[in-house]
Parts: C-alpha cells; structure tokens; sequence
RNA sequence: GCCCCGAUAGCUCAAGUGGAUAGAGCAUCUGCCUUCUAAGCAGAGGGUUACAGGUUCGAGUCCUGUUCGGGGUACCA
C-alpha cells in the first residue's frame, strides 16, 4: 500500500509539474484520528517551491489520482497530508491471511540469494554467558528473518583452537589433572576456575589415571577440554532452538595452507612488509586505522587477524551473495582491519554486513558484576533458561536494541520472567484458541467466504490496519537487520486484539457475524503465530 | 590522550531515513469477571529526552563542546 500511495503522490507531482524527489516519504501514523498513512511531501518540497507548505499541499491532494483503496485525503496544519483507508480494503487483508496461512508474510524478495550469518562464535572455553545469549538469539532470529524473506540462509559458528586461549586452557585441565592426582602444586590465578574444568579432568584422570601425570602440553587435555564444552554449549543453544548449519574452526586455516597462502599473496601484491622482526599490513592504505602486525616476532606465531583475514576469504570461495558478522562491541576496533585486508586482496567487501551489539551488563544487588570466563565470574544461559524459560529468554534480548547496552540482574530476571510481555503476547494467541475451540464444539463452520464488511466498528477496523501493517514491519526488520522492530509491531497488534475482545464478542447468535469474526481472530492467530514463529518463540494454544 | 556505543518516567526499555500530543511493561493508585481465558480491559499519577550551545518551518533523532557509563586503542582473541 505504501508504494500505492508512493505512486499517486508522483503522479500529482508530475501533473503539478514540480520536482520529483529521491523518495517520497510515506509512513504509518502514530494516531488513529491522522488516518492510516501519511506524508510530510509538501513540508519538504515547499522550500524549494518557495511557497507555504499548505497551499503545496492543496496543489498535490488536488491532483491525487483516486484510488478505492483510499477513502479520504486531508490536509493538516502544518502541511501533513493524511491517508485513511477504506473499510473494504482492510477487510480484504482477513481473506489474504487466512488463505496464506502459515506462509502469511513470507516475501521472495531475497531472490534464493546465500547467505551466512555468523554469530556467538565463543571460543569453547567455558559454558554460554547471558551475555552470549545476546548474541546467539539476536543471529538466529535474523537468520530466521532473512531465510522468511527468500534468503538461503546458513548459520556458522566460528571459533578459535589455535592461539594461547585454548593453551591456556589445556593448561587448565592438566592443573587440575595433577591436583587430582595428589600433586600439590598451586593452581594460577590466571587459569580457567570453573568447576567444569576439574569434571573434564576427573574423566581423563578416570580413564588414563596417572599416563600424563608430567605431559602437559600432551594434545588430550586441550581436546578433551574443547569437546565436552562444546558438547554443552550445543546443548545449551539446543535449548534456545538454535542449531547452526556448521562449525568452523581456526585450526583448519592453518593445517590447509590457507594462512600461509594469505601471507604469500600480501607480499606479492606489496601490501606487507618486515619491520623489527614482525610482518606487518598496510592496513592504514586499505581503510584500517593503522598498520598491524600479522605475524609476531617475539612469539613465531600469528596475530588474531591473519586467520581472520583468511577465514573470512573462505566466506568468499564459498560463495555467499551476502555476509553477516555479528560481533560483540569488543570486537569494534578489529574488523576494519579485517575488511581492509580483504580489500587488499580484491575482495568485494561491501557483500559484508557487520553487526556490533553493545553488551549485557551484569549487576548482582545493584554492584556491577565483570564477566569473565577466565575468573568464572559470570551467570550462564542454562541457568537463565532454567529460571524463566526459553521464550523470556529469547523475547527479553529481542525486545532491545542491539545497541543498547542492557542491564541485567539475576535478581530481577525470575521477576521480570514472571511478568514478562511475551505472555502477553502469546496470551492473545491462546485467547483466541480457545474461541476457535468454542466454535469447533459449537459446530460453527469456518466459512470459506464470511460476510467481511460486517467488520466494521472502531475497534475491528483498529485490528484490520494493525494485521496490515505486517508485511511491512517484516520488510524494515529486513533492512535495518533489526528484529525489535517486530516485538513491538507484535505488541500493538496484541494490544489492538485484546480491545477487540473486550468489547466484541466473537461468537453470538448473529451467526454471519460470528463467521466474519471467526475469520479475523483466526487471521490475528495467524500473523501472532507467523510473528513469534520469525522470534522463535512458541504460540501456545492454552496457558 | 584518541576512537566507537550509549544516557529518554521511580526501574527495564521503545520511538524506519529529522515530523503531529515522546510511548510500552514493571512498580503505585481507582474501577471492570453469571459471558469465547481477568496472564485481560478502562482510567490516574509519573518527563526540562544528562548538560550547554548550534543547524531549520520542525530536533529524543543531525553538528560542536561538557559530564557520566560501557567497549576499544597490543606482536591478547
């Protein structure tokens, strides 16, 4: 309807013979009494026009094309031009929605195009964080926003067994091996605390005893460690209902030459150069900041960004039309110099969109709390899922914005769990459950084509513009790669129903009456279903 | 020091690219269940959108500065 609207505003442009702008703005309104859509047209052309925007106004409603859609166009001051919509159009939308059904709103718009979205991507050193949940729901569901507009999507975790971290905590299982084993040497401060490290050394302690009693750097510590984390954070994603479609690992870069080749290719194309020992990136030339070491001196191994630079090529080898990085806000200074390398090696950088979320901070009885792996000082998703459940979970991080930086408190999160506007929400869709339950006993037919224009008081016609508005709500979480968007378009339209039910009743011995109102709660069932389906979050039928 | 993100009701957060009277939930208070689910509805109170300037028909939104918070700024990831 939008690009309705859009299309008659150009063609009275035209007529009127005035500038045609870049893109006509037209937006929903924010009040009932300014009709259905609006543009503020005439305010932006007026200056140019060097007329009043009112008498613009005038002049463009003049020469508006009619439309049946539309059945009134006003002018208000200061030069606003507002749209309402007829009865019969946003009757129609009842019919659309429930023979679209679970597919109501889905869009081709993204063409079978392949695309990957990488998140949480947390290296298996410890269980899930809340502040990993973030990350993890707010990948999936734009995974599942993209994949419902047309998108081939696939989900990758990638994560990092190369580098000092997972040394560090092979280290830690090996520690916490010898104390198992009597010896009495301290464990570092620096080392990974949590209480899961001394379970995966009691299983290697119970299975090899004492073989590795002075073997540290012997590969099954740091294996054993990676497998039975990972095991659980599968586990834990599992529980959120987020399956990735494949794991990529930093090792791999190494083992395939993929690295090196990198390097090579650097220094053929002159984009590196040695200084003190160390090969660095002139990424200052390609978009970064400054130069950067690739290759340490003091150390003979790799900084982070080399194998980022080459993962990331893996992204392009295989193929994706569109890239998604979802990273945490640490992880701002570091992907420009990603981007550049890539830019220094031809890639087409602008197929990667980078989305930076700020992060979840943890308060414990007001004190802030600093998360961290390494001290075990963190509250983690699992036990976040067993207080509140997987839809608080995922709707509490997809309410805010990803910019937000978010308070939490355990405290506080059984409470906000309990009172949570999920419910609300699925609250609506059971409410009308149950009615569809009421009319299957009272052998109410679902009619295939009820009366609509019997649809037609305040509060009906309220629901009607909110179950449009669908469609366009999935198109701006599309663009804006924003999901908040729908938790609060779902809101409203939860908000309209509930007003409806309050003052309506759908089943009465009007009988055509109750069949048009069987057919648009069931339309309002099927967009709420459709919309916590996108958030992944379930459409109880009784609560 | 420099860079990025933020600061909105008592609390947690919203507010497509600058638009109309800044909105929800929680908390507080007042009404509404013989009816398809009261996990609901109606209403009240609560705001100098951190502060100071600027841009313009119009600013929570854009620009500059200040204060406070988070994250960076490494040959850590």
């Amino acid at each position: 309807m939008i690009n309705t609207i859009q299309e008659l505003l150009r063609t009275s442009l035209e007529l009127k013979g005035y500038p045609q702008p870049d893109k006509v703005m037209v937006a929903r309104t924010k009040q009932e009494s300014f009709g259905n859509y609006s543009t503020t047209l005439a305010m932006e052309l007026s200056k140019t026009l060097k007329r009043p925007p009112l008498e613009v106004a005038q002049e463009i409603v003049s020469a508006l094309p009619t439309n049946p859609a539309i059945t009134k166009v006003e002018i208000i001051a200061p030069g606003f031009i507002n749209f309402f919509l007829s009865p019969q159009f946003l009757q129609k939308v009842v019919a659309e929605i429930n023979q679209a059904g679970a597919n109501y709103g889905r869009s081709t718009v993204g063409k079978g195009q392949r695309v990957q979205v990488e998140f949480v991507s947390a290296n298996p050193t410890g269980p899930l964080t809340v502040g990993h949940g973030r990350q993890a729901v707010l990948g999936d569901t734009i995974a599942r926003i993209l994949s419902w507009c047309g998108y081939q999507v696939e989900r990758e975790y990638y994560y990092n067994d190369a580098g000092r971290q997972t040394r560090v905590l092979g280290h830690s299982v090996y520690y916490r091996y010898r104390q198992l084993l009597g010896y009495s040497e301290e464990f570092p401060e620096d080392y990974y605390q949590g209480d899961y490290i001394k379970e995966i050394a009691k299983k290697i302690k119970d299975e090899y005893g004492a073989r590795f009693a002075n073997d540290a750097d012997n590969p099954i510590f740091k294996q054993a460690a990676e497998e039975a984390i990972f095991a659980d954070i599968r586990k834990t994603l599992a529980r959120l209902d987020i399956v990735f479609d494949s794991y990529y690992n930093e090792k791999s870069l190494y083992d395939d030459g993929r690295v090196n080749a990198v390097l090579r290719r650097f220094a053929e194309l002159g984009v590196s150069y040695e200084r003190d020992g160390a090969i660095w990136f002139r990424a200052g030339q390609y978009g970064g900041t400054a130069d950067r070491v690739l290759w340490k001196s003091v150390v003979d191994e790799a900084t982070y960004r080399l194998p980022d630079i080459a993962y990331h090529t893996t992204k392009f080898e295989r193929g994706y039309d569109l890239i998604i990085d979802i990273f945490g806000a640490d992880h701002h200074a570091t992907y420009p110099d990603v981007l550049a390398g890539l830019r220094a090696l031809g890639y087409d950088v602008s197929r990667i969109k980078v989305l930076i979320h700020q992060f979840v901070t943890l308060t414990q009885g007001g004190e802030k709390v600093k998360m961290s792996t390494r001290r075990a000082t963190y509250v983690t998703l699992d036990e976040l899922i067993d207080e509140v459940g997987k839809d608080v979970v995922r709707y509490f991080f997809l309410m805010r914005g990803m910019k937000s930086h978010l308070n939490f408190d355990l405290q506080l999160a059984k409470t906000e769990g309990e009172e949570n506007p999920v419910f609300y929400l699925q609250y609506a869709h059971a409410r009308i459950a149950s009615i569809l339950r009421k009319a299957q006993h009272l052998q109410i037919a679902l009619t295939a084509e009820p009366d609509l224009s019997l649809l037609n008081e305040p509060e009906t016609l309220a629901l009607l513009n909110a179950l449009t508005e669908f469609s366009e709500v999935i198109a701006i979480c599309l663009n804006t790669l924003e999901p908040q968007h729908l938790t609060v378009y779902l809101t409203k339209l939860a908000t309209s129903f509930h007003k409806f039910y309050t003052e309506h009743r759908v089943i009465s011995d009007n009988l055509p009456l109750s069949q048009a109102r069987l057919a648009l709660v069931k339309a309002v069932q099927i967009v709420m279903a459709n919309g916590l389906h996108l958030l992944g979050v379930a459409a109880p039928e009784k609560m």
